[in-house]
RNA sequence: GGUUCGGUAGUUCAGUUGGUUAGAAUACCUGCCUGUCACGCAGGGGGUCGCGGGUUCGAGUCCCGUCCGGACCGCCA
């Protein structure tokens, strides 16, 4: 037997009695006449003691010796400590050791091993294994795992049913890049992994199973960020029989029973917002809602005056940035210099600073009176102490920009407070998206949504107005979950691949399977997908999803410990019947 | 594909205008220490300054190239 208890449960009930521990070295403290071993394993620590008095020299010699990270295995006695340390759950009782075993021994680990380590992102990535032993590290991965099971829990008792779907797939065009697989018995070909079970989770439902999820991976071959990796875990979910209402309610449902088990927040009925309106008031399709900040537009009061950029602007906008006025000439500079960095492409920022005295200092001043900016104030909301920023140009390009600073903004200001929870509806979604590069429309959130009722002949006229019976659930500025109500109509789905710039040919060897199911009595159903690791990160009041995922990729896609990708041998190349273009 | 920041001891970093033997903290090793728990004290070892080329009397420092890593834009139905 290992152990009669762990690292983290002895108490001073169990003193005078005989247990058997078994852990890692957190760390040795050699006193002289008495050392310390901190020992550790997932439950937490507790501190082993060995005394001139109470030890035999050869044991004392022996507990000297053991390095970090050593695993071992002691008998002994929990005994009360002299002095006690009220910052440990242990920290009433110590043992008092009469065997030590070396079960393994370690290297001095490259970091070290605590919850403030020494290591680098890279390093620790490497080391995989040891990162999972520190407590940031490894209580994510605990936390997350209760994330998944109270998502189980609470849909299994809405009967939902968990069916596994295919990792194996085709791959297609639309959308993220797949990564493909090559088939050795079918030389030539290849599967693909895939994006999301989107067609599968419809087949379920044609199947007749009503209401299904799985927790589930899924791939993209796109560039990764610090929030984006290849491979990520969704819960995929679908309903058949259902209206928008009520797939909203059902999964509105679970968002609540998630933040009532996990984070002990009673939440309000969620608050719902259209396309449309997020992108006036927040210019952002995921507005964080915790904050205020909302756009004012301009136009109106801005322009017909002497200033010719903004006479020029499609959209003059602002926001009032709360306390801003202190803003020194030189940070107010440097502001600008950050909107004009490539990555946010701003011209430029008017500003106004509003005084405690109820004047207003601008920087277009020999444009606009008192008066003028007193109307601008009213319409961004800014009081007193405040500073408006003004941005203007083409409508959609300024709004993503004055954006980009009021996320900014809030973040400087600590207004994006981790504990606090603003979850949104946002409805309504455009069903097409222009792609600037092609000039054609491809689908918005995937080519199965299904347009409002009553405006499939808009799409032939004008395309980009036809909105969809599409939602994302967005918590703290952070798009959760997204879904929508599909189509079932085969005849709509073949008008739907056309405006997608399909040919009939291609629309068949692509979807042909679904296209055909679609004609055996498929119900009206529709569904939502939510990112398990974004929303336990946000549950978990942090940025970064990476310390929430056990073995992550870095930013080019490797993983840094196994070395992947790696090249394969020649043989294997053969025998799937593949030869590279380039050179390995 | 692009913008930008970085690469110096096991680790995290500093290193001035180009100038003697490249530093700090921490980790590691040795010794001391009568209750430590971020123990303390004394001492010690540890460097191809990512790599290649160039400028120079002299390069960690300047220039060019390259590799690697971070953040972001594009991309992510």
């Amino acid at each position: 037997m290992y152990r009669s208890h762990n690292c983290g449960e002895l108490r001073e009930t169990h003193i005078d009695q005989k247990v058997t521990l078994s852990g890692w070295v957190q760390k040795t403290r050699d006193k002289g006449f008495v050392t310390w071993v901190d020992l550790r394993d997932r439950y937490g620590i507790t501190q082993l003691v060995f005394d001139e008095d109470r030890t035999a020299s050869k044991l004392i010699e022996q507990a000297r010796n053991l390095g970090r990270e050593f695993v071992v295995q002691v008998k002994g006695e929990v005994i009360e400590r002299t002095s006690k340390n009220p910052n440990m759950a242990t920290g009433n009782i110590e043992v008092l050791v009469t065997e030590l075993l070396v079960l393994n021994e370690s290297k001095t680990p490259p970091f070290t091993i605590e919850n403030e380590t020494d290591g680098g992102e890279d390093l620790r990535m490497k080391y995989r294994y040891l990162d999972i032993r520190r407590n940031p590290v490894k209580n994510n991965l605990i936390f997350r795992s209760k994330v998944a099971m109270e998502v189980r829990k609470y849909l299994s008792n809405q009967g939902f049913i968990e069916v596994e779907t295919p990792y194996l797939i085709k791959s297609t065009p639309e959308g993220a890049r797949d990564f493909v697989v090559p088939s050795r018995m079918n030389q030539g070909q290849f599967y693909a992994l895939p994006q999301s079970p989107q067609t599968f989770k419809q087949l379920l439902m044609i199947g007749g199973l009503d209401k299904y999820f799985q927790i589930v991976k899924c791939f993209r071959d796109e560039d990764l960020r610090a929030d984006r990796q290849p491979e990520f875990t969704q819960i995929d979910c679908e309903m058949a029989f259902v209206e928008q209402e009520d797939i909203l309610n059902a999964f509105e449902g679970l968002t609540k029973h998630l933040l009532k088990e996990i984070n002990g927040v009673e939440a309000q009925k969620f608050p719902r917002m259209t396309y449309d309106e997020a992108m006036q008031k927040y210019g952002n399709d995921k507005p964080d809602i915790r904050f205020g900040m909302e756009f004012g537009e301009l136009n109106k009061v801005a322009q017909h005056k002497e200033f010719g950029i903004f006479n020029e602007a499609e959209l003059v906008v602002g926001i009032a940035v709360p306390g801003g006025n202190t803003y020194t000439r030189k940070e107010i500079d440097s502001l600008i210099d950050w909107l004009r960095r490539p990555q946010i492409g701003a011209k430029g920022m008017i500003y106004v600073r509003c005084n405690d005295d109820g004047s207003f200092k601008s920087s277009v001043d020999k444009f606009y009176d008192g008066n003028d900016l007193a109307r601008w104030a009213e319409i961004t909301g800014a009081k007193a102490g405040d500073l408006i920023c003004v941005l203007s140009g083409e409508s959609h390009k300024t709004r993503t920009q004055l954006s980009a600073l009021r996320m900014e903004m809030a973040k400087r200001l600590g207004l994006r407070k981790a504990n606090e929870f603003a979850p949104l509806w946002v409805v309504d979604f455009p069903l097409l998206e222009l792609d600037d590069e092609t000039g054609h429309y491809h689908a918005m959130h995937h080519p199965f949504t299904s347009p409002k009722p009553g405006q499939l002949e808009l799409l032939e006229t004008n395309p980009g107005a036809v909105r969809a019976n599409a939602y994302d659930l967005v918590l703290n500025g952070n798009e959760i979950g997204g879904g929508s109500i599909r189509i079932h109509d085969r005849e709509v789905q073949s008008t739907m691949f056309r405006h997608l710039g399909f040919t009939p040919e291609q629309a068949q060897a692509q979807f042909g399977f679904l296209m055909e199911a679609f004609q055996y009595g498929a119900p009206p159903h529709g569904g939502i997908a939510f990112g398990l690791d974004r929303l336990v990160a946000i549950l978990g009041g942090q940025e970064t999803i990476r310390d929430f995922i056990a073995f992550p990729k870095n930013n080019s896609g490797r993983d840094v410990m196994i070395d992947a990708p790696a090249p394969i041998d020649i043989e294997q190349l053969e025998e799937l019947g593949l030869k590279l273009a380039i050179k390995a």
